[in-house]
DNA sequence: ATGAAAGCGCTAACAG
DNA sequence: CTGTTAGCGCTTTCAT
């Protein structure tokens, strides 16, 4: 069944019957009722193909994500298309890995579905290296980062004050008198994110006068076991540190389990207060990224770009640290 | 830039960039080759709504999943995506968490944008009552349900024998000499594989010739928190059991916590073989549901059955148990 | 408030 | 091998 049909059925003009699909205030209360009714029994759906050629829209967003199967993405993905849904957008989802071809791959796929706009979740820039994929796209759509930073016009960046919660952590963990802090972070997450909190962590290092020492600051690959094995040779090696912030619970929890087979029990600070911060014992003190601020705050913003609207090109949020088991601030 | 564009300054008529647009055979290479270099100098991008609406398709298919911020269904749907992503399929996500009203409202919503086939992860059905919305939506696309289980046709399950890998699980301990063995399961997570776990638990406890006791299985919401307390409370009551094998991971992680505070180590083996089972320590004995199998097998299944093949309605795949710290088999 | 009709960009049968 | 043309189902001026 078509719109044709309906109209036929309804007695009137498949004009008047797309006025009531698209809630065109000029219909009569009558008629409208009677086409919807019609509609009803014929279990009618407009044709979401043809509405997309004459309305130039389906009314669905790309998220172009690294990876789903990661906590932290997966959670901001969920966040994101729930939060579209509830505005009338529906989701196409690409996962990209982080090859920049498969990247590019991918926002093609999404500009080639014309979609109305499109979220990069954790697909992360090369930092100052070639972003003309994003200008492409960004001249096409309008473009949501999220926690992740570039200046490029119709392109829009909702992130976290990494960088301050970074420099706070070095803070609080000096307040609790430790000085000698082991810094792990991922070698891969080299895109704004990491910048970010390894500049984080230089800045609370000098505001609170400890001398950077470039010993204790390590990228190791993203996984349990590397961070694990990297700590255990430091701890072999006598490296001194008293405390060690990572840049990801997963690197924290591979840290613990190097302390704990050397039977220390040393403060940790992981980052993104993910499932597994709360699975270890001790429980990992861990820094929220507020996704759950982030994301809703995304959406609104895509959804006024997208009716017309204005949006700021950039919001940061603070984040904040939950306090468990492996670190806890004193009164300041 | 559209069709008529392109074919003007090529010289030919729509039909023939059409065929190209669409890999027909039958054009000469030369035409060929300067539709495609008049193509590539415009940038031209055939409408995909346009394209929708004569094929039929937008070549999308829709994954319903409970929620993708969930280790387990997350790394399923990036499993699913790039499979699908490979076949020249796009993928449209909705997490419709567990309530049958949203899963009725996701479904609507997929079929509404016409996708080609639909995937089911762990949008459970609701045991034995209503599930003609699957019937409704397998009379419009194929179905595909990964881990569960619904004899309707048009529809496709691709499982893990959960069953078998829990009566394994108790076959294992009960080769240990653990005879008395707590098993807690999720609550909520009360669709097939729920059913199909117990249902394993309980052959495998008359298998190995113990009597079941009521009181050693324990349903419990899904989380650290519930299991932690239900299996210290358990302790506290000194309740008698030498083994504990869970429905979940992140059970399983809860109990190991009561564990470790009341200073015990008992066996464990939880379930999904989840990062979390690596995190914690001693790192969790899990059994694997093979979702790197499962998945490519769906999106094979799915593209047969597109493509005008066939493809069987079930697939039951063996698990696999990995051995961490926590429980270790016997030689049998 | 409603209808007639011209698109939207592409596909595919048919004719040559 | 190529072109003509009638759709696909809906939106949207422009009349009335």
């Amino acid at each position: 069944m078509n719109i044709h049909g309906i109209a036929e059925r309804a007695g009137v003009s498949v004009a008047t019957v797309s006025r009531v699909i698209n809630n065109n205030p000029s219909v009569s209360h009558t008629t409208r009722e009677k086409i919807l009714a019609v509609m009803r029994e014929e279990g009618y759906t407009p044709n979401a193909f043809a509405r997309g050629l004459g309305l130039n829209s389906m009314r669905m967003v790309g998220i172009l994500c690294r990876d789903v199967a990661n906590l932290f993405y997966g959670q901001a993905v969920s966040l994101l298309e729930r939060g579209l849904r509830a505005k009338g957008y529906n989701t196409i989802l690409c996962c990209s890995g982080l090859e920049l071809e498969s990247k590019k791959n991918c926002l093609n796929l999404l500009l080639q579905k014309k979609v109305d706009a499109i979220i990069l979740v954790g697909s992360a820039l090369i930092e100052k290296s070639d972003n003309s994929h994003l200008n492409d796209a960004a001249a096409r759509v309008p473009l949501f980062l999220i926690n992740s930073y570039a200046d490029i016009p119709n392109t829009y960046c909702v992130l976290c004050d990494e960088a301050e919660a970074m420099s706070a952590n070095v803070r609080h963990m000096s307040q609790a008198g430790i000085k000698d802090i082991l810094y792990l972070h991922d070698m891969i997450d080299w895109a704004w994110a990491g910048t970010q909190k390894l500049n984080g962590i230089k800045r609370g290092l000098i505001d609170n006068g400890i001398t950077e020492n470039p010993g204790l600051i390590h990228a190791v690959s993203h996984g349990i076991e590397p961070a694990k094995e990297r700590v255990s040779r430091l701890l072999e090696n006598s490296v001194n540190f008293a405390g060690i912030i990572a840049s990801e619970d997963i690197l924290a929890v591979g840290a613990q389990k190097a302390l704990l087979e050397h039977g220390l029990n040393l403060p940790i600070i992981g980052f993104n207060n993910s499932l597994i911060a709360q699975c270890v014992s001790p429980a990992l003190t861990s820094v929220d990224n507020m996704l759950r601020t982030i994301c809703p705050l995304t959406t609104d913003m895509l959804y006024n770009t997208l009716e017309g609207g204005k949006a700021p090109s950039k919001v940061l949020v603070a984040a904040s640290l939950v306090e468990r088991e492996t670190f806890r601030r004193r009164a300041e």
